[in-house]
Order: structure tokens, then C-alpha cells, then sequence
DNA sequence: AAGAAAATGTTATTTTTTAACATTGCCTTC
DNA sequence: GAAGGCAATGTTAAAAAATAACATTTTCTT
């Protein structure tokens, strides 16, 4: 890397770079910074704004999460979220629809909850907000930033909560919930030990397939929250099994 | 809060908004889309970048950190880097000095290490690079955004590293180190425990003062690295318990 | 309904960004 | 060491975006 660039870099430590002013202290054009800063932005170290760039804010999500946010995703996890009471405690699993219900959680922002977490994505969602959040321990994957493992299994044995909110990979209406992950499956298992209330929130989507592990059957799950997709066969089953199932609007 | 504004945020779950589009898409004019993006941003809900916004990156720093970063302290990290080896594992304790050191380690990123830290700006620095990351789990505290307690000391038992890298709030060449934060010094002392070697990273300024509690007594410590400004007898003093001291020039 | 206050729109101006091309300096190859 | 090529940087003009100042509309109050 070019000295130059590396300097910016050194600059952005403590703060927003302003390119009229490093152009300067650096002794070239404007137009050269700025082809720097273009560079630096192209490979995430930098992000550039108005009249400068700003260090690459080290977002807490896994690239794909956004586009997978979908609105459908969101009303879910507002349905959901109508059944939390002030002062519960939750334990929010890793995943995409796990982190809308985080994000809606944050956004109200007039819960105050104890939120247990193994997702470093809905960490970051909620502790500026009014709501405690504990961390559970392990080693952290780089690819969904979440904690699996032994060690985060172990400090799930410390706490109770009044829920679990979890996604899936995939589900069968007479048979239980799956997921793709072996390590997230032993997690969610434990999970389920732990919990008062265990609460499923997917797009129906999900329904009439399979993958790796199934984490749950239909008697560890007491409520889940779907779309208006999901079969009506599929639907009687889950209630038949005594679950509720609350479903959504497919167009929200 | 406007309904509009409640849309920008909706719309902005899925990744940036563009003025232009935006503005078309919600039937205002451009100025008035400002007006709202301005007013956002000033809440910290939202990140104005060129012709748009993005969210609010959840940065991993405490607010404090930006500032305290300096120049000396990248220093004194870099001092510290140069004798960490390949493959060897390190607890990267919570503070500034700490967290400069994790941005030095991000930045060289060709070491593979195993990364302990309850420092979640530690850990947001290095989840991207070579090295292996494990985050103890505990208590969220907002305001530092470290993991403490008994779960986070808990934890420390199932590793055991060969490096400790800590800061320090103050510092005595004659008696030891000290933090102004108890359930940090608590951590501290367990780190310890499970180091085969203690480096401490301050600058000069921290010595001939106390804080709070006594984390580690000079025989805890093996390295120091701190910068020219340590007086003449405070380096004496260490380097007699035994201590080795590197010392960087100020000017660095 | 009148008036005040807030919100939004309009326009002109300034600033920032982009694009296209010119220049410089360095490196290769003969 | 000179010719030529290539990359880096500089220059200029045009486009885009942001700001500021003021006009208009809407909303709320009384």
C-alpha cells in the first residue's frame, strides 16, 4: 500500500478526515486524495462522506443480512414482539429473522428487557437501548458473527428466561424445526432448557422442507409466528400439536 | 416522531437510500428529505454519506475512544506487537491503550494469533483478520462496551494464554498497577491467573498516581512498554523488581 | 376566521464531486 | 543514456449535491 494511503489511514484513527484539509497536510491536489480515499473505500477501510471519509464503521452484521431483512421478516417480528411483557427476560438466537426482532425491539426502545444474546448482531442492535444485554461466551465465527460452542452452551446453564426467540432453517408442520448448523443446534437445544416460553418466527417459506438437524420438535415450541404463505394443512397441523400460530399478513 | 421519518428508517433497514430516490419515492422534494435526514442524524439513527444515508453504524467504541487514541499509544502498541510471535495466544483486555494495540494487530494482520478479549471494540476490530477471536461472555456495559463479571471471570478458567496485554488507570514503580473499576480489577487478577506472560501498556503519564484498587503487584508484571517520559528512578524501580521496561520516544 | 407557527417548497449560490484530458516522473528496453 | 510506455498526479471544466435565504402552504390556536 502506497505511504500516502497508509497515512490517511493513521489520520482516520482519531476521527473524521476532511479531504481539504489532508490534501493540504499532505502536500497534494484534492483530486489525488481523492482517488485515494475512493481506493481505501473500495476495500472497506474507509467510508467517505460529505466533505471527507470517516474509519469503515465496523458493522456488526454479516454482509448478507441486509438483504435478507425483508419487510415480511420485520412484520413477523413485530407480531411477535406484541407479546413481550416489561421487565421479561429473552433469549434472542442468531439469525436474520432473530435480528428483525432485535432491531424492533430497539426501535420502540420502551421495553426494558434482559436480553440474552449469542448474536453479536443483536448486541450491537440493542445496547444503546433501554434494555440489559448479556453476552453469552465462546468463540466468535467471522462469517455470521455469532458465538457457538461449548463454552457459550456452558454460560447458558447461569440464566432462565421468560422466552426463546428463535428462527429456522426449515420446518415440517408434523415434525419439528431444523437447522443448518450443527453447533447453532446444540445451542438451540440448550436453549430450549432454559426458557419459560419457546417462540419460532420464520416466513412460511420454511415450511415442507428439511435440513441438517432438527433443533426442536412441536412440543418444545409454544408459539410461532409466521406469514399468511403457510399452508392451511400445515397450519392445522402446528395448532393441533398446541402450538399457537399467529400469522401475518402476507402484503405488510 | 414523523411518519416520514418513521419510512426513511424503514427503508433504510435494506442498506442505503439516495436522496433523489427517496424523495420521488415518498412524494416530498429533495429539501424536505434533507431537513428530515439532518434531523436523524442528529439523533444518530441514521449516517449522511453522499448522495444518501445508510444506518447508523452500531460503532463498537465507546465514544471517549476516538479521542483517546493518540499517537503515543499506537506507539507503545506497536512496541508491544513486535514481540508477539505467530500462533501464540493473547487476552486482550478493555481500555484504549488495549484497544490500540488490537487496531495495530488488525492493521499488520499477517500473525495468526488466538484472541481472548471482554473488550468488544477489541473484538469488532479484529473479527475481520487472521486471528481467531473469542469473546468471553457476561454483562454488557454499555458505556465501555466491555463484558464483566463473574460469567466473564467464569470464562477466563477454561483458557490459558501466553500473553496478557493490559492497560492501566495508574501506576506506582514501586508498588504495582491500579484501575479505577473493581469488577475490572477483578478481571484483571483472573487474567493474570492464566497468563504465562503480563505485559502492561501505558503512557508515562500514569505513573506516581493511584486509582481505586491494586490489580497486580510489580512481580505479576514481566514487560512494560511505556514512553520516554517515565521519570529516570520510576524506570529504575521496575527494572530492579525484575520488570522489563521498553520505553518509545516521546515523538512518535 | 385571523394570526402565528411549523412545515414544505423554490430558487440562487456555494461547495463538492466527477470526468476528461494534460503533465510529470519513473521504469523498461534497446 | 534516450525513446517510449505506463503509472501517478495535476489541471480544468462540467455535473451533482448541499446550503442558505426566502416564499408559500399547511396546521394549529384562539
Amino acid at each position: 500500500m502506497h505511504q500516502r494511503q497508509r497515512k490517511i489511514l493513521d489520520m482516520l484513527q482519531r476521527g473524521k478526515v476532511l479531504i481539504r484539509e489532508a490534501a493540504a497536510e499532505l502536500g497534494v491536489t484534492e483530486m489525488t486524495l481523492r482517488r485515494d480515499l475512493k481506493l481505501l473505500e473500495e476495500r472497506k477501510l474507509i467510508l467517505c462522506v460529505k466533505g471527507g471519509a470517516i474509519p469503515y464503521p465496523a458493522k456488526y452484521e454479516p454482509e448478507s443480512a441486509a438483504a435478507e431483512l425483508t419487510d415480511c421478516k420485520f412484520a413477523i417480528a413485530n407480531a411477535l414482539f406484541q407479546r413481550i411483557m416489561p421487565a421479561e427476560s429473552i433469549f434472542i438466537s442468531a439469525g436474520t429473522t432473530s435480528l428483525a426482532f432485535a432491531k424492533i425491539v430497539a426501535r420502540y426502545n420502551r421495553l426494558p428487557l434482559t436480553v440474552i444474546t449469542n448474536s453479536l448482531p443483536a448486541a450491537s442492535t440493542l445496547f444503546r437501548s433501554c434494555c440489559k444485554v448479556i453476552l453469552l461466551g465462546g468463540e466468535l465465527r467471522s462469517s455470521s458473527l455469532d458465538l457457538v460452542g461449548p463454552i457459550a452452551e456452558k454460560n447458558l446453564e447461569e440464566y432462565h428466561v421468560d422466552w426463546l426467540i428463535s428462527g429456522c432453517d426449515a420446518a415440517l408442520s408434523d415434525y419439528g424445526f431444523y437447522t443448518s448448523d450443527i453447533s447453532v443446534s446444540n445451542l438451540e437445544k440448550k436453549s430450549l432448557g432454559i426458557a419459560s416460553n419457546a417462540a419460532i418466527i420464520t416466513d412460511s417459506s420454511k415450511f415442507g422442507r428439511r435440513a441438517l438437524t432438527r433443533f426442536a420438535t412441536l412440543s418444545d415450541i409454544d408459539l410461532l409466528v409466521t406469514d399468511e404463505g403457510i399452508s392451511p394443512e400445515d397450519a392445522r397441523n402446528l395448532t393441533a400439536s398446541g402450538l399457537e400460530v399467529i400469522t401475518i399478513p402476507s402484503g405488510s
